[in-house]
DNA sequence: AAATATTTTTAGATTTGTCTAAATATTTAA
DNA sequence: TTAAATATTTAGACAAATCTAAAAATATTT
């Protein structure tokens, strides 16, 4: 079966808010796609009747098994993309998504099978995440935000999430990247801001907002 | 300025069909396009209206110079795809240009550079034609159907137009394929079909309609 | 140069995906 | 447990790209 880039592009949504399991709400996807509440009932209806995805009118909705399918089946493509981009053709990390973005609707099994094969069967994208093979399955991430870092505990900077050029000047300023490493000695409580050593060197404040997009996984990894 | 899809691949087919230069008309791009001639008509005033093309009532179009600008790099990304598919991910010569038609709208001009980077900015693609280069630049193609070769000449296959799977059929069977070494020994007045020496050891005859499918180029190329 | 045939364009409908504004259902608060 | 606030759905409109059928222009024939 053959999906539009839309179609896609909503269930690939309503699987990262669903997580693990339990409902989506029509105004969070709604949020998430950057379009109106109305458009997304539309949207479900339609799902809904292809057998993507459960749905009670007012009560939420959830991929079905085959919904879960094609969902994973377009993170898969996005994931290799995103590896074969940086990896092969040295793009960065801050741009990566966006071309994912338009790749990962390339419909051809072939293609991605094959890409898969010339990328050395990649267990984790560029950011971290890992990338479900053939059948859907995937590794478990262990990637945090620095948020959730324990004190004291030195990590490596894996990812930033939705890399915006203002997030990405700011931590050009604080010499934080991919690959950077880092420890958190002190959280204030007055305004959750840390306290942070970077490269095992200087030591600079950061907002919660700004760690809260740096994710980090411990270093022996 | 960022272009449809469906606006990419009409420009791109109204180049094909100009060659040189010259009008192109309702009918032809209808045909190539298979749609319908109001389909067309629709299309060409929206295009026209955007100064991508010339286009005068009951007169056919040309592209203008920006209409031949977009259309060169979209055959550009096509056949540089077109390599990466064949050259890196070993997909056959007869699967790679349905592919490319869906990866040549992928509109990221980084993505495309830094492709060509990769590839070693090659100047032909896998079926002969040659690659444009950043600003539409390109070499000539030698390449010409086996029917326009000289008699007693050998000659390489450099690619079969349009490989539909009835087309590779015969052609295994004959033990054509890219690559191949033939030689026109005779051309049959009644019918018009060919003598042909393969691999320069077996004759077989193939038909014009064929023949016409089958490009070649010198051997010194 | 009429009559006929062909080509091209126009008019109006359809599908997909989107939106605004209004109506309805659900949740929260008084 | 009503009233107010919030969330969701419906109704109707719109833009892009397509089509069919009819009208208009051009080309061909006799």
């Amino acid at each position: 079966m053959k999906f539009s880039t839309t179609e896609e592009n909503y269930l690939k949504a309503v699987y990262y808010l669903q997580g693990q399991h339990g409902n989506v709400s029509t105004n969070a996807l709604a949020a998430r796609l950057q379009s109106k509440p109305a458009s997304i009932t539309d949207m479900m209806k339609k799902l809904s009747n292809k057998k993507l995805l459960n749905y009670k009118p007012y009560y939420g909705f959830s991929l079905t098994t085959d919904g879960k399918k094609v969902a994973l089946s377009v993170i898969r493509k996005h994931r290799l993309w995103e590896f074969f981009l940086a990896e092969k053709l040295n793009i960065g990390w801050d741009e990566v998504h966006g071309i994912a973005e338009e790749l990962e609707h390339v419909s051809s099994k072939k293609l991605i099978d094959k890409l898969d094969a010339f990328l050395d069967y990649p267990a984790f994208d560029p950011h971290g995440d890992p990338i479900p093979d053939k059948l859907g399955k995937m590794q478990k991430s262990n990637k945090i935000p620095l948020t959730n870092l324990k004190l004291s505990t030195p990590a490596k900077v894996i990812s930033i999430s939705n890399p915006k050029p203002n997030v990405v000047e700011i931590l050009k300023e604080k010499k934080i990247t991919v690959g950077t490493l880092v420890e958190v000695k002190r959280v204030f409580d007055f305004d959750h801001s840390l306290q942070v050593k970077i490269a095992a060197s200087k030591t600079e404040t950061i907002s919660k907002q700004l760690a809260n997009m740096i994710f980090v996984s411990d270093v022996d990894v």
